[in-house]
DNA sequence: GGAATTTTGTAACGATCAGCAAAAAATTTT
DNA sequence: AAAATTTTTTGCTGATCGTTACAAAATTCC
């Protein structure tokens, strides 16, 4: 082990503290007392593992990020463009929801990365959020290519329409909206996504 | 007119420029100093005319608010349930791409009103928010009562629905999104929305 | 059992925050 | 022209902001 005085506090459980805090009152909104009180810790201790307050919330959006691309990966590995689909508007509304009692319904990234007087922040989370509107695009131009989803689909328009209605769901949940709701705006959603051309077999009456 | 000194500034003028740096660097973003430089006034000046930062921001919110209820009149009073959805997603996907070279685009109250300190801003803007799907709402009952939709269509899913899309527009306006994409994102949405189940005509082949 | 090292607690730093007091300036009323 | 009224200008207020020095405390290494 390293010398030196041990560390009273565990720094991942500490960055779940800040992120509460920052969900719920914004980057700006969140003072240092705010953290710290929350974190448990005393603000030097806090510099000292974090560096300085734009550092602990780059963190905290790097965890919660993770969770999200946790979440990605079990949609992109579905076998078909729809399922992909299917699993993600209602992975989404689930997740949204859900707060586990520590934070907020919604979504971290869209409470605290809208404006900010640092323009850094913003920038910040929009740039994670585009990330998962890349990914949903080129798994469905994947798919056109497999012949998964229907030729000259567009998937670029296909990812952006999903990326729309999943921060939808942020900002419904974020106001209040149920489970069921969400998961029924989810359905209505999917509607619109095109099915797979599959050889149709013989219809039963 | 009434006596006294007048007024050096239009109060008018003063919210939009106010409108402006709220919309750019949220409610706490928004330093006092930023705001009376953006309005060419001074500080006392700013407090005589508009009290304090909260009951600013709240009349630039009022102001803002005149725009969308305009535009929703203009949704609401179309002839078909249809056409309403027609209007307000393509209005919103117009609103939210133009920001008239004054303030960046995509919605104030999806910018400013998220997360912040003073908890009272968030739920200020929220029930803003929450009119706008009411109206819909209310609109979509009517139109079942009418037969102008499916007997059976779900009028407050059918709004949250909407509501949903149009609020992931202005994420992906603010985003960066050129007004085609989000016109494209539009048209994917509405292909889920149910039309009127008018007596067919007989179907030219 | 010190020396070295890291974290802790206490206290404070300058800067900026929202907001205001008081007097000078500009207008209308009388 | 003088009184009354409203706004502007100047300069300031206490509070809070993020951040940091400094020394005591707790651990490992030699």
């Amino acid at each position: 082990m390293a010398a030196g005085r041990p560390r009273s506090f565990c720094t991942e459980t500490a960055l779940d503290s800040a992120m509460q805090v920052f969900w719920r009152k914004g980057y700006e909104g969140a003072s240092m007392v705010d953290l710290t009180s929350a974190m448990g810790i005393s603000s030097p201790s806090l510099y000292a593992a974090f560096g300085n307050k734009e550092s602990l919330f780059r963190k905290v959006l790097d965890r919660y990020d993770a969770r999200l691309r946790n979440f990605m990966e079990s949609v992109l590995t579905a076998p078909t463009a729809r399922e992909a689909a299917n699993r993600y508007l209602h992975g989404v509304a689930d997740f949204m929801a859900h707060t586990g009692g520590q934070h907020p319904p919604g979504c971290f990234m869209m409470q605290c990365g809208s404006s900010c007087s640092d323009q850094d922040i913003p920038d910040a989370v929009a740039k994670r959020r585009a990330e998962k509107e890349a990914a949903l695009r080129e798994r469905f131009a994947r798919a056109v290519a497999e012949g998964d989803l229907p030729a000259g689909s567009d998937p670029a328009a296909l990812a952006r329409y999903l990326t729309t209605v999943s921060n939808g769901l942020a900002v419904q949940a974020a106001a209040g909206d149920s489970p069921a709701q969400l998961h029924a705006v989810a359905d209505i959603a999917l509607a619109s996504f095109p099915a797979a051309e599959i050889a149709q077999p013989a219809e039963p009456t």
